[in-house]
DNA sequence: TACACGTGGCT
DNA sequence: TAGCCAAGTGT
């Protein structure tokens, strides 16, 4: 095995003089946004932790109006904690990554109950705390408290990748990174947390993945991937193993006071502690799936109505049918429910049974 | 270390 | 249209 490159050395001079184009700029085009403290004033950490574990691979356009939503529903960390967790992850509906609504609303009942509703403020404590890692806590620790923290996230992967024209691929070049990435903020007093945003923020709106705006950038004088032409083709990437797809079926089960059956889904794994309706399996061949509930009297219909939906590590493919409950004799495990069909589209759900409910009302 | 885990916008 | 990608964490 190659042994891993060490990071070249900056000098003191070249360090201050990266910090200060960076915050320079952030001065004069930082984002204005929900959760983020005006200059010269402080951050909420309550604000600050929310916002960040919505901002977990997710963008800031879509986190906007959840963010307002939960700061409208619970002011403050004791609200939150005392909240149903029920609500929470209703609230959390059709943001993705339902691990994250579980972990927050635990989160808050930790700081709430042994805490006193005050967050720790550096990183070894935060990430003690369920759903804050290497990232979140580096971010609340800078952002919210303003102490110097290596705040690593997917911008700054990518900044530093092309400020350094480092073209070993991700991750095996996170070591690499975050020396770098050290080197330019660790105990570092001067405004750690603006340092942190504006990191963030540059590879947001000017070291974009694709198109990077080079002319607008204020490190693009030093830039070593501007400088040798490749900045638009890093950071390099290993490839991902190719997608499957799998396959399904959904239903709309109906009884004779037109109510419609809802699933609570299991606390763990996909879509976990979601409202949902009843599928079958999903696999990825088709042959194989057997119908989620059959019988001569209560005989699943084809529909013409098809989900087709994007998941991270697959692709699903679902054919909805209509069951007609004729009988009210049939019993169904305590985990499903009737609604009736006019709160249907009320009923709030993952984006993948959002779709079906969409086509059958 | 590698994989599970959502969604919507952009190209 | 299909693939890429985003302020990652937990196991």
């Amino acid at each position: 095995m190659q042994p891993k490159q060490a990071a070249d050395k900056m000098t003191e001079s070249e360090i201050e003089a990266f910090r200060r184009d960076l915050l320079d700029w952030y001065d004069r085009h930082r984002r204005t946004l929900p959760w983020r403290a005006g200059p010269a004033q402080t951050a909420d950490p309550y604000h600050v932790w929310l916002s960040e574990i919505m901002l977990q691979q997710t963008v800031v356009a879509a986190v906007i109006p959840f963010f307002l939503k939960f700061v409208d529903k619970w002011p403050t960390v004791h609200d939150l904690a005392a909240a149903d967790q029920q609500d929470v992850m209703d609230a959390w509906a059709g943001l993705g990554y339902y691990s994250r609504a579980r972990n927050l609303h635990k989160c808050a009942q930790v700081i709430a109950h042994e805490y006193n509703g005050v967050f720790p403020q550096v990183p070894a404590e935060l990430k003690k705390l369920p759903g804050i890692g290497d990232y979140t806590s580096a971010a609340i620790t800078a952002i919210a408290f303003d102490r110097p923290a290596t705040v690593i996230d997917g911008n700054v992967d990518r900044v530093i990748s092309r400020y350094f024209a480092i073209t070993e691929p991700l991750p095996d070049s996170k070591p690499q990174i975050r020396q770098y990435a050290g080197m330019l903020s660790e105990a570092r007093a001067d405004r750690p947390g603006d340092f942190a945003q504006a990191m963030m923020d540059l590879g947001a709106t000017i070291c974009t993945p694709k198109s990077p705006k080079c002319i607008l950038c204020p490190l693009s004088g030093s830039c070593k991937g501007h400088e040798s032409g490749i900045h638009q083709t890093l950071p390099h990437k290993k490839a991902k193993p190719q997608k499957p797809t799998r396959y399904g079926y959904i239903y709309w089960i109906t009884d004779r006071n037109g109510r419609v059956l809802c699933h609570r889904r299991p606390p763990e794994g996909l879509l976990g502690g979601m409202t949902g309706l009843p599928t079958s399996e999903w696999g990825e061949d088709i042959e194989n799936i057997k119908h989620f509930l059959h019988s001569d009297q209560n005989a699943p219909v084809k529909t013409k109505a098809q989900v087709r939906h994007v998941f991270t590590h697959f692709n699903l493919m679902l054919d909805g049918y209509l069951i007609d409950i004729k009988e009210n004799r049939v019993e169904f495990p305590e985990d499903y429910y009737w609604v009736s069909r006019k709160n249907m589209q009320n009923i709030e759900m993952p984006t993948v049974f959002k779709k079906f409910v969409r086509l059958m009302l």
